[in-house]
DNA sequence: ACTTGACTTAGACAAAGTCCAGTGTACGTT
DNA sequence: AACGTACACTGGACTTTGTCTAAGTCAAGT
């Protein structure tokens, strides 16, 4: 994880403590937190840092690809340490808790030209929606 | 398109004016509007129909499953009319146009039981980003 | 230690969506 | 055809998520 901040001092970023704030709280756990969970949980290390420079730092972090921006259906964005394994979300469609998963297959491969309308394609994103274990018990 | 009104009179709908206009903006053209877009339509034959409505309506066509949601990852919600027929989308990046595509293979059966965590997994959504024609050229 | 320009702050603003109290109306019943 | 009632609609206030800006601060090179 510090091997990230290095990896931002080597892209010319200026060490801040609210950059280091916001990159501690992404490393800390693997969950997909929302811009405002990475908000409070910098607040409670820093106390004085603003929400427009959470959403600025996350916004460089993804930007510079080191953070994935997840957009499940629910409200707010939500934000992907895990950027440099690829991989795709299970999604709770009930509370809104979400999984990194590994499908097998390549998804890329199965959009024929005819289906690209000129389009130059980059990226593909799988969202598996269902009912987790804990809602389903509910 | 006025199987849709029957349809949803069949699941014991009241048929109002204002739900007429909402499904008869949703079956016009096969746009994916926003709910804001779908309101100034409604707007046009309906001058006093209000957004509270507009929304409302929306989210029970997305209930009985009339309708699809999409949430690309730009800012609003788009609402799909063309909900029976499976289809994924194909997102520019740049202009945020979406496009229904039909890709090959089927992503359900590439995740295994050893990848779900006890998910009941009922639907998956595959977003292809790229650049359009229209934005590659300018 | 100084300087400078990149970074941060607080708060106003904007967009998308939800909620509620009061009013209106579709439709089954008579 | 008229009635009554439950369901639907309205308009506006409110919430949530995110963006912008002007002024102040500070990391890092010299």
């Amino acid at each position: 994880m510090s091997d990230l901040l290095e990896r931002l001092r080597g892209r010319g970023w200026r060490m801040t403590a609210q950059r280091r704030v916001v990159a501690e709280v992404l490393a800390g756990d693997h969950v997909h937190l929302t811009a405002d969970e990475v908000h409070a949980r910098a607040v409670a290390k820093l106390p004085e840092i603003s929400r427009a420079t959470v959403y600025n730092t996350l916004g460089e972090l993804v930007t510079l690809g080191e953070v994935l921006e997840v957009s499940t259906d629910k409200r707010a964005k939500r934000y992907d340490p895990n950027a440099h394994r690829p991989h795709h979300h299970l999604v709770c469609a009930q509370c809104g808790s979400i999984r990194d998963v590994h499908p097998t297959g390549n998804p890329m491969a199965d959009l024929p030209d005819s289906e690209r309308f000129g389009f130059t394609v980059s990226d593909v994103e799988v969202t598996y929606r269902g009912i987790c274990p804990n809602c389903a018990k509910a």
